[in-house]
DNA sequence: GTCCAGGTGGCCG
DNA sequence: CGGCCACATGGA
């Protein structure tokens, strides 16, 4: 079992980090959190400023976790309004991870027009049918399949992972990912707007897909996906007036603007308390938008 | 039965 | 460009 000891520069939250549903496998038990990273089974547990873990060299885990990102001068850019400002209370340490580039484009496919529990039940029988075994001990994982894998079970795909109409756009993509072993180092090489339109051309991926896999499989913090819970507590609380049409990218471009470069943490420290935020005005409207 | 969920593709004006 | 609408699935 590997520790480290966080100093007071390295906030960081195990629990709200896995749960807040940015990455979909991460399982809890006991206060003990069992996952995948690049093909190994990692199981961790914080206690304090203590973080345990085994199945991962050290800097696999710093790296994964974004433990070496200056969270507390992210946070204090961002802290612009009583609205983030208790967001950032309540979810302080909660950090975005690093996903594979790969699990986190297929994993947005997925999770598209749907809801958290459906899309982690998905990506787990997607995994149990074409990832590989690398059980350790007690519990079962299966690696996140490759896109070869998935092209490969074409015809397996659809009865097994309950995809729906999802199944063609992530088998269209997994096609041609799968043809094109450097699409990840040419996205990363490219600014945001470029990098952005590389990724909607691929099937089941539009605006918001794209922001995602920006976000949480580029690193790119400016990115702001904007779904449902979003849109709603930019209504609630940053629009000039609450109703009327109001398009993706000008949300997105508001908060872009409006939280500055790492507006991407702006944004998953929100949605981090959807359920709070969205179902009413718990603060005065700020009105910038 | 209805409504909703980390939206997208296709079509139409 | 922007406005519609169908699209599978499962839980409340």
């Amino acid at each position: 079992m590997h520790c480290i000891t966080l100093d007071r520069e390295t906030p960081f939250d195990l629990g709200k980090t896995l749960s807040c549903g940015q990455v979909f496998r991460w399982k809890e038990k006991g206060g003990a959190w069992s996952g995948v990273i690049e093909d190994q089974v990692v199981v961790t547990r914080q206690d304090g400023s203590k973080l345990y873990w085994r199945g991962a060299t050290e800097e696999e885990i710093v790296r994964y976790f974004s433990l070496d990102t200056d969270l507390p001068a992210i946070l204090g850019a961002i802290d612009r309004d009583p609205v983030i400002h208790h967001a950032i209370n309540r979810s302080e340490g909660l950090r975005i991870i690093r996903q594979p580039h790969w699990e986190c484009l297929a994993s947005y496919i997925i999770a598209t027009f749907t809801n958290i529990p459906s899309i982690k039940r998905r990506i787990g029988l997607l995994c149990g049918a074409f990832g590989e075994e690398i059980s350790r001990g007690d519990e079962p994982w299966h690696s996140f399949p490759g896109a070869e894998s998935i092209a490969k079970g074409r015809d397996r795909l659809p009865g097994i992972c309950r995809l729906g109409y999802r199944a063609p756009y992530l088998l269209d993509t997994a096609d041609r990912v799968a043809a094109d072993p450097t699409w990840a180092e040419r996205v990363a090489s490219c600014p945001y707007d470029e990098a952005r339109a590389m990724l909607m051309k691929y099937k089941g991926v539009g605006r918001k897909v794209a922001d995602c896999v920006l976000l949480f499989g580029f690193g790119r913090l400016c990115a702001v996906p904007v779904d449902v819970w979003i849109e709603r507590i930019l209504r609630n609380y940053y629009l000039e007036k609450e109703g009327g049409p109001v398009s993706y990218e000008y949300l997105r471009h508001f908060a872009q603007d409006y939280f500055g470069e790492y507006a991407g943490y702006a944004q998953e420290y929100l949605f981090s308390i959807r359920e709070e935020l969205g179902s009413g005005k718990n603060f005065p409207r700020t009105g910038q938008c």
